[in-house]
DNA sequence: CTGAAAGCGCTTACAG
DNA sequence: CTGAAAGCGCTTACAG
């Protein structure tokens, strides 16, 4: 293995090199760089000049096995479920948020993606062990979610990007499903729709068991029946949607709204439905869900809802921050528990009207 | 700033409880668990078993401040670049492969997203500077890039993923920008095309000149002129092909194919031929990139070229660990040069015959 | 205000 | 085969 520090070409030097160099001790040269007090301030200036020429940036090993500290936040993705067609840009979007709020603090973003063949939770566990953030924001939750547990013994900082339906003792922040379901519901049944189905994955991924329990909330509000038939499973891609809508044209009395919980799923719908000579907002409302490129060129464009996935970053970064004992006094919320809201996108796909 | 090690609740022993436990070393439970000849076998089933037992796991800073290695590798992607939209699931599928080499030899993959606030060089010189990892990934890379000169100049071990037009001395996995112009505009002269218009990035991005370069060799191949006019510049995503084909359409003796160099751009462009009453396939002859879900639902579908993302990360992953002293003979290739082939997916995009 | 020293958790020559 | 000791590069009480 090779050891960058010795092999760096001698344009990177070590603590004691930079301390020979200004004929100090190594102490008085971390305390200079470090920002402490009771350092003569031409000293210091001396120091971080030095440093800046040598290019002296203190090597993270030897600072994380003294101090205990990392100096960065993990971020734990799975690079290859179910929901991998519908990751796409929504990740890249919401780091950047998180980092915004990072590099304030001089902390980075490191990004864990856990891959097909790995066992979330044995991931995770190792990820914890090599101590390689000093927290971490996990995502995906199931509603049973042992990674939240393990976090919660190991005493790392956390939070989760989407609840559980474990005890509420952890930080998370988590899209408005309840929302959705409900002004989805109540938006279609004041157009007139009394058979309205769902799609959604037949997985235990959390959101699912929230979006259906609203949706069914919503129905009982306006007095419709519950029909079990309605509720669609498929996996959360493209592919997913075919399948739902297919299943949905075999139903008997066949049901007028579609609402889904992938914006992806409306690809393989809209394809169905055409494949039948059937036309998406006219034949079938649909409402997607989130706001992506893909719902303003799907024709005719897809009713969702829109988030900044910025500001959500932002928001999972504070939040987080708010649990790490050396920042709740800059971020003093507690323990977050968040739902984002978002704002309805009228599309064609839900014009029709069946009044 | 919490010590997790001290906070574990007792569950996560360092090596000097597990050696006291057992009445050894911690030289010895080092060896034992290392897996160093010279442990007596008894012994070493005992460190083993104790081990799981107390689910006691290396602190990896301790262990990289003495072996000066991390055992991490680092893959740097650009979260806020122009090329965001079109990521969407292409690094996820990369990153997959890469792990499946690194978990061969016990090597982590680390994810570095790069904010859209902060410079690549410096950002990448930062992660350096922390040996965050053993080596890197680098992506996105342009025509200049001094990104490749920092990993030389640090020793770091490390591929790009994507060429520049700097000296040839580093690792490099592409893929075939070359073979797509011109097996794209082979494909569009045999039917009869000779007006071959092209839209890429107007940035420095070094695949656009890579891809233009094949071009215009491809054109004189056939004994067609190069018209500057037919080079279309616009960003790359769904709105960089709405301006595109915009542009396209004013072009005086209007072009009949368009190859693009991003596929997402396909979307603008057939929004924007059907607000002429124009279609796909018919009035215009179009090949996108690589073959995504995208690809499928657009009608007509999509021509392109499709590639296995996971053996992409594979051979990225393998050419890296070629390039590591430490794993050299296990993979012994050399320093890597290697354009990745793709193989064309006819769609109907690119159905018209125009002789 | 500065220096000398201890120690974070490991691995690895070196003795025995 | 095992133990004792050095040392990786830092930070931080503790003296002075």
């Amino acid at each position: 293995m090779v050891a960058w520090g010795s092999a760096y070409g001698g344009t990177m030097a070590g603590i004691r090199e930079l301390a020979d160099h200004l004929h100090l001790s190594i102490g008085t040269v971390s305390r200079a760089l470090n920002g402490k007090p009771d350092v003569n301030p031409e000293t210091r200036s001396r120091v971080l000049e030095a440093a800046a020429a040598l290019g002296y940036v203190p090597n993270q090993s030897g600072r994380s096995l003294r101090q205990g500290t990392t100096n960065a936040v993990g971020f734990m993705i799975e690079s290859g479920n179910d929901v991998a067609g519908n990751l796409d840009n929504f990740f890249l979007g919401v780091f950047d948020g998180v980092q915004i709020v990072l590099s304030r603090h001089h902390l980075d973003l490191i990004v864990l993606p856990c891959s097909t063949v790995e066992d979330p939770h044995q991931y995770l566990q190792r990820m914890v062990a090599r101590r390689i953030a000093d927290a971490l924001i996990i995502s995906a939750t199931h509603r049973k979610e042992p990674r939240i547990e393990l976090l919660q013994k190991a005493q790392i900082p956390f939070i989760s990007l989407g609840r559980s339906a474990m005890p509420d003792d952890y930080a998370w922040l988590d899209l408005d499903f309840e929302g959705y379901a409900l002004r989805s519901v109540d938006r279609l049944v004041a157009k007139g729709h009394r058979r309205i189905a769902v799609g959604m994955p037949g997985n235990d991924i959390n959101l699912g068991f929230v979006f259906h329990d609203a949706y069914r909330a919503a129905l009982a509000r306006h007095g419709l029946a519950y029909d079990p038939q309605l509720v669609l499973r498929a996996a959360s891609s493209d592919q997913g949607g075919y399948h739902i809508a297919h299943d949905l044209l075999t139903l008997p009395d066949r049901p007028t709204a579609l609402i889904l919980i992938y914006e992806f799923m409306a690809v393989g719908v809209y394809r169905r439905l055409q494949e039948e000579g059937l036309a998406p907002g006219k034949d079938l409302a649909i409402i997607g869900f989130r706001e992506s490129p893909l719902a303003s060129f799907l024709t005719p464009r897809l009713s969702c809802f829109r988030l900044s996935l910025r500001d959500l970053g932002v928001g999972l970064g504070e939040s987080l921050l708010a649990s790490m004992p050396a920042f709740a006094d800059v971020y003093p919320r507690g323990i977050v528990h968040k739902v984002w809201p978002m704002e309805f996108v009228a599309g064609g796909s839900d014009a029709m009207d069946v009044r």
